[in-house]
DNA sequence: TGGAATCCTTGATTGCAATCAATCCATTAA
DNA sequence: TTAATGGATTGATTGCAATCAAGGATTCCA
């Protein structure tokens, strides 16, 4: 049932290196691909899981709503990354959901094919083990970006954190969704995000062109102060 | 190395419930008890793990401390509770830091036994996985409540959480910890959980004395808006 | 039991970011 | 090309919770 793209996408996720090709195989046997137009939604808030996603080509995001029918955007996850892991193991409903940002092709890995791969190999569960860590450990820091940060400090993570951490100089980041959807999960309003990169441009600090952001002095804008 | 409570409580987690006797020896034998007075930092954020920890008796709050010198409270765990497994996975330095409330024993899991017990207990592997999943849908159900919930909303939510889930009429909540603590852990500061208390009390909706609160009815009490 | 430290509450004020409102810009469709 | 839609920016205002400040209430310890 899997395509090309599937087959060669599949053994390059990191929890499923070591695996051997009998357990690829039936890995794949048992997966199934799923398209998403753009705005699709894949899953709901209340969902049951039967598996995790893996994005082959595309965007999604995950977000929360509120009763008040406002939303707020969890992650932006792009091709090869992998999610709803964590909720196999718990037997509970998605606590997001998940909508297409464009044109996706995702797979489906059910179930009961990762928890026979638990079984067997040892390996692949400490893999599992330190993707969902690394989860945990990328919340935990949301979580201290969004209670002592101010918002112009959040934007600035956000830059910093997706662009080369080495070269000081110049270094362009490409926005990987709209700025409405940036705003959301970076916990602001388009405003106050659109305010902000006004700001840090007029200080010298960036050029926004579009979804391109072209930081101009690494240093200067890790230690600017409202 | 391990004191006769130590001994009780291993075996009562979630996660070691299915181990051999021969199991829990030896990570009986490889564990350390450690004692913490009250106010004593256990790690710092930036320290390296060598294990998880348990606590026998005792609080143990975490916390993360930004540069201006605030500090935001993570959680606060008691008696049977463990943490820090997920660091053990990643070998990254911790992203808090852990200080007693009150006296406290612990013990330190070394990461080696983890280790070990993984390769050979798939059960063992499945229940950290699941404890791990659910560390991640409560930062998830976090980060939803700092961002799309009002002050008050956030109170109400401690609340009902802390509270049983059955009986609908009154009910007490014991605060676990100082309402500073609290409050921290609220993303609020103290004044503003005083005054929200004190504006529930007005609304006929709880009364408070102390650490204790009582909710006088649960189901208007969840619906209660500013 | 005093006294000191800490915790909690209450009041006055400030400030950050949201909201409301209008316009501008880009992309797509006709 | 012109609409038309959705996205982005800019301005004016509001409002929630933080901060600053002071006074009460507990708890802790000598």
């Amino acid at each position: 049932m899997a395509s090309q793209k599937t087959t060669a996408a599949l053994p390059c996720l990191p929890m499923f290196q070591a695996l051997s090709g009998e357990q690829l195989e039936s890995l794949l046997a048992a997966s199934r691909e799923k398209l998403l137009q753009k705005g699709e939604i894949l899953f709901h808030k209340g969902d049951r899981p039967r598996g995790f996603y893996l994005i082959i080509s595309g965007q999604v995001k995950l977000a929360i709503a509120s009763p008040q029918g406002n939303e707020k955007v969890v992650d932006i996850l792009g091709s090869g990354q992998s999610f709803g892991e964590a909720l196999m193991f718990m037997d509970r409903p998605y606590p997001v959901f998940a909508q297409a940002l464009g044109d996706t092709v995702l797979v489906l890995v059910p179930q009961a094919e990762v928890f026979e791969l638990l079984e067997k190999d040892a390996l692949f569960a400490r893999r599992m083990l330190a993707g969902l860590s690394m989860r945990l450990h990328a919340l935990v820091q949301d979580v201290e970006s969004y209670t002592l940060r101010s918002s112009a400090e959040r934007v600035i993570g956000y830059l910093l954190q997706n662009s080369d951490p080495e070269a000081p100089g110049q270094q362009e980041v490409a926005l990987p969704a709209s700025k409405q959807v940036i705003a959301s999960l970076l916990n602001l309003t388009p405003e106050t995000l659109s305010r902000i990169f006004h700001d840090l441009s007029s200080a010298g600090l960036i050029t926004v062109q579009g979804k391109h952001v072209l930081i101009l002095d690494t240093a200067r804008l890790a230690q600017y102060h409202p």
